[in-house]
DNA sequence: ATCTGTGAACCAATTCACAGCT
DNA sequence: AGCTGTGAATTGGTTCACAGAT
């Protein structure tokens, strides 16, 4: 009996998922600039990814184009926000209101999505009771209470690394079923909860190794050309 | 004569990069804490990976362990440093001083792998001049004889989606080569330039994505509804 | 004619399982 | 005995190429 690839409970595969969320972004631009219609090979550019998969990735939700002509850009747009989750349903609260907190309350990228900032938190006394962009900072004690909105699952975790387990088990016990980890620890959560991290940290690195492989590669090419000298620069 | 995969330069599957970033991350911490010998599953386990993956990822590099052993910690780690990129190398500079742009300048995840920031631009006539965090916001236009040190080769892009591509198009006429992109757009550079892209608008969309699934799945589970939803209402 | 939707083919990445060293 | 290093097997992901719809 073929057993179907570990998968997302709806049957997506992450990589698609990911991918979805970055077409939904897009499309958004294009609703916003009037645009009605897009071809798989104009959304996949856009996207910067291959038109083949851009249509097995939306082949994954149904069958929303039409041949011979492309995407609807509105129709297209409404049937990803049903498909893969409406930002205007899920609030997110912030824990951590350090810079990078701070930074996220009313960060564009959040706000053009429709993602909405609820709720701040913070366990600092000097923090706790003043605003930022007009939302209170809660203390993390309360967070029960203020999350006793059962929609409220989305918590963006920017708290300083060596404190992120512990309030992330905090956060787990409120009811927050997905988390956004900013700490460069991998958090321990049970399996109904989803934790994407982001580690600012680890991306630079991976710059950093792309530089010094160009960098070998040029040194090595120097040494291995006779003459010296390569194409013409491209 | 079967052909290697498409690798970056130095024959190390991307994948398998921006593990060893992390591993490096964790490494750091576990010299601080002043572990001395640590083993495939330990570090897998911190790591949050497969220990036969994190061995073969090593593989990569070299014969670092010792069988029946484990890993020295300080040396592993010089290996990783040597290998992928040592980050005091690589001066770090920072486009857009905006929220996320202001966060990230002492940001602990950069500093703590040795990463430093050496340079803020603007083109905010109310932003040039004056100092964050004690580094001066140069204008955008000065950033040719800023960059004039060839090591400075990363840049940090925290502008808004609109000029996200016109300002890298500047840093990479400046002789940048590495780009950590903050805008929710696709740049086009040219192929000697490597961008990474951090999305957080879709990094929250997948979680929102999880969040429905797991809750159309209780749902179902309550027994509600017998199985996925039909058509829209026809 | 054109562009979508998709099985099939291909390629990359992960995991297994064990040989080989300490 | 214990743990690393790695070919082989497996799983997952991408691209091709064309059938099918408009």
């Amino acid at each position: 009996m073929p057993v179907e690839p570990a998968r997302g409970r709806g049957g997506i595969p992450e990589a698609t998922v990911s991918r979805l969320a970055t077409y939904l972004g897009v499309l958004n631009n294009l609703a916003s600039a009037g645009v009605a219609t897009v071809s798989s090979g104009e959304l996949a550019a856009t996207a910067g990814v291959n038109p083949a998969q851009l249509r097995k990735d939306l082949s994954h939700l149904g069958s929303y184009g039409i041949r011979g002509v492309g995407y609807d850009v509105a129709y297209l747009r409404f049937q990803l926000d049903q498909n893969i989750g409406s930002a205007e349903h899920w609030p997110v609260i912030i824990v951590g209101v350090g810079n990078l907190g701070r930074a996220l309350v009313n960060h564009a990228g959040f706000s053009s999505r429709g993602f909405r900032v609820s709720a701040l938190f913070d366990v600092d006394p000097a923090l706790v009771g003043s605003r930022v962009e007009g939302l209170p900072i809660h203390h993390l004690s309360d967070l029960a209470s203020v999350v006793r909105d059962p929609l409220v699952t989305i918590g963006v975790l920017t708290v300083p690394g060596e404190h992120a387990q512990p309030v992330a088990d905090t956060l787990v016990d409120a009811g927050i079923k997905c988390l956004l980890n900013f700490a460069p620890i991998n958090l321990a959560v049970p399996a109904q909860v989803t934790v994407r991290k982001v580690d600012l940290g680890s991306e630079l690195q991976i710059l950093a190794y792309h530089r010094q492989m160009s960098l070998a590669d040029a040194i090595s090419a120097e040494g291995l050309v006779p003459g010296g000298y390569g194409h013409s620069g491209e």
